[in-house]
DNA sequence: AATGAATGAGGTTTCATTCAT
DNA sequence: GATGAATGAAACCTCATTCAT
């Protein structure tokens, strides 16, 4: 357990060991029940050397956040080719999203979990890289209707929408599947694909669901 | 803020308004981060009288998310008519569950955040009702197949992933909708009911997407 | 468990309930261990009239001392036949004693063990009786002494160190004989009587051990 | 009162000085009323620290317990000459033990009051360190009878419940010349010694007295 | 004669954080 | 670059005690 007690180590290098076990504790147990102690014991190194490099147990989280946040964007965004279909791109970006979720438990832990579950701050660092992704996908909704031909006026508002319940769902899935031994990312990812691509091409074929009147 | 102090309630009332403060302290602060303090002065009594009553911080807590998923799961329950066609029984159970979180925000904190983010015990209460909507919806679709005449034996392991995935986004949609101003329950209920039913509908007519090989 | 739930009651009677109650969980617990919701509960009354009857913890114990030490020495003085000679008559007062203490071993624990451990003031209730039962064994030892015929005029300090270890003794063996299983009240007293009638009775003859000089 | 306030020492020494502050405390307010706040202010360090190196107010007593009877029985060891005859053993053996009791008067209430008066496991701890003092005397009184050229086939059983009356004597003696003032450790073991071997002498002698038939 | 409702005070324990080396 | 020593603050929980009926 823990990282092996290797003495005088540059400061990045302790500081990337310092933030897996940050990540791991906090994933595991939650922001508030992970204390210092652990945290400094599972990296190997003294308290005081936590704060020297980390300053805060609220900087060390946020430099987590951060950290998977960008980890995750960047996986996503390494597993789409742009020159593809839109189907395809997004086929892609969940398959990414999932295979990522699945290799990095702890790490979604705090960006799904953790992180919106200990106040505005934290949550705030989220929504950023959420919204990146968001706006990833109503980008792919727009370009399936334009390569499809269809109502490429489609208002922005029910793109929006039906971005959110996408990232949404996906999300749900993520921490399923993380929970469930024995389903993969791609099946995943299959699922969530069949769901959505036949719904948004329902959609798009004019066989839109209509809310009965109040 | 907190209840006005009023003295000499009977058992049952006063148990009624610790539920009620705990539900919004924990719902809003998480559960760690609440302390037992604020909860006492919330529901307007001293500290001791809590423990009488509740008799611990856990078993508060796990009060709290029984309460709160009756309530949520007897909403949606209420909200149905059975007699109706499956999409329209869809349509309300959805409206239901949007209404009911959108009303009682620190309520789906709770069920949705924090009972799942503090130990397995409270996961499992949450698991318990959570189980139970998703039946509701596999029958739904399962109802739906039928009357729409198209392949009534849709593979179970199929259903249940669909099942899954909407009941995953319908979870994100609440607390998405909770936290964005300007969205109505019946909004929420809508877009996911588009992106639900087309996504059924086109899924249902043979119009599956299937993956590239690996 | 605890005394059968029988509604009004006259005071003197339930007071002895309570009392009966305090002995057996001060005796079993210790004195600061055993809390006045126990205490009621055993005695089957609310913790209110424990207090209007015997006014406060405090007084509470001082009142289980006082009643069993008004006991304890009762019953070693109804075993005890005056007109019998010395030696018969220690006999006899062990054997009550012993008696005594292994029928009622909470009692003997309060006066033992709890009243010695917590505070001047229920150390001296203690000291009262224990006292009377020193100047009883000390006028035992003259007069054992005279009807020997043998040194009616041993020091008094001296004569006051011996009956201070024999009852030291008899305490101790009470004890030990509560907490050993299979050894009787007579046994206890053999033991005893064997060890310190010999011992004085060897004293008597002259037979003193003297120290070497320091 | 309290250490002298030092900053900075050594863990060793610091865990010296809670001890001995814990035994104090212990010693004179007893087990329960003794307050960790107490025992840190005594010892002049904050309670976290107290926490830090000594783990628990269990766990601390336990090293009260341990710590005393170590240092006890090592007196006892230390004040006897193996060489000597019997009687001079027991002598040495008595008086070091009052001595030591005497100069420790805290550490002896922890030891004979406290540590039975709050649990079998702390009972436990001090079980040990009686059974090898109970050991050792019994061992006295054999080597006695053997020296004396007499009966050295005293039954064991008898022999033991002489041990501990002559044990439990000198535990009953020494919290008593801790009470009394005036009372001097020579004088205590002298008057413990007379009572003892004279009895005992009988004893050998053939006069033991018989109990009356029941 | 008796009790359900309520609390002030204080207990043990833990934690984020800093100082001095 | 790194740490052993130390603490202020606050958490959960319990208890002796009282009030109003």
């Amino acid at each position: 357990m823990g990282a092996v007690k290797t003495k005088r180590m540059p400061r990045a290098v302790r500081e990337q060991q310092m933030l897996d076990a940050a990540v791991q504790t906090f994933g595991q147990r939650g922001y508030m029940a992970a204390s210092m102690d652990d945290i400094a014991e599972l990296a190997g190194v003294s308290k005081p050397l936590v704060y020297l490099y980390l300053n805060s147990k609220d900087d060390l989280f946020t430099a987590c956040i951060r950290r998977e946040a960008k980890a995750l964007t960047a996986a996503v965004r390494a597993g789409v080719h742009p020159e593809l279909p839109a189907d395809r791109r997004l086929w892609e970006g969940l398959l990414a999203f999932f295979t990522h979720t699945a290799r990095h438990p702890d790490g979604w832990s705090v960006l799904h979990l953790q992180a919106r579950t200990h106040g505005e701050a934290f949550a705030a660092e989220v929504t950023a890289m959420r919204t990146e992704i968001v706006t990833f996908v109503t980008q792919l909704i727009a370009d399936a209707a334009r390569e499809a031909h269809r109502d490429p006026d489609l208002p922005d508002k029910e793109v929006a929408g039906l971005a959110e319940a996408l990232v949404g769902a996906a999300e749900s899935l993520a921490t399923w599947a993380n929970a469930t031994p024995g389903v993969t990312a791609r099946q995943a990812a299959a699922t969530l694909m069949n769901f959505a691509w036949a719904g948004l091409g329902g959609l798009m074929a004019g066989r839109a669901w209509s809310p009965p009147p109040a």
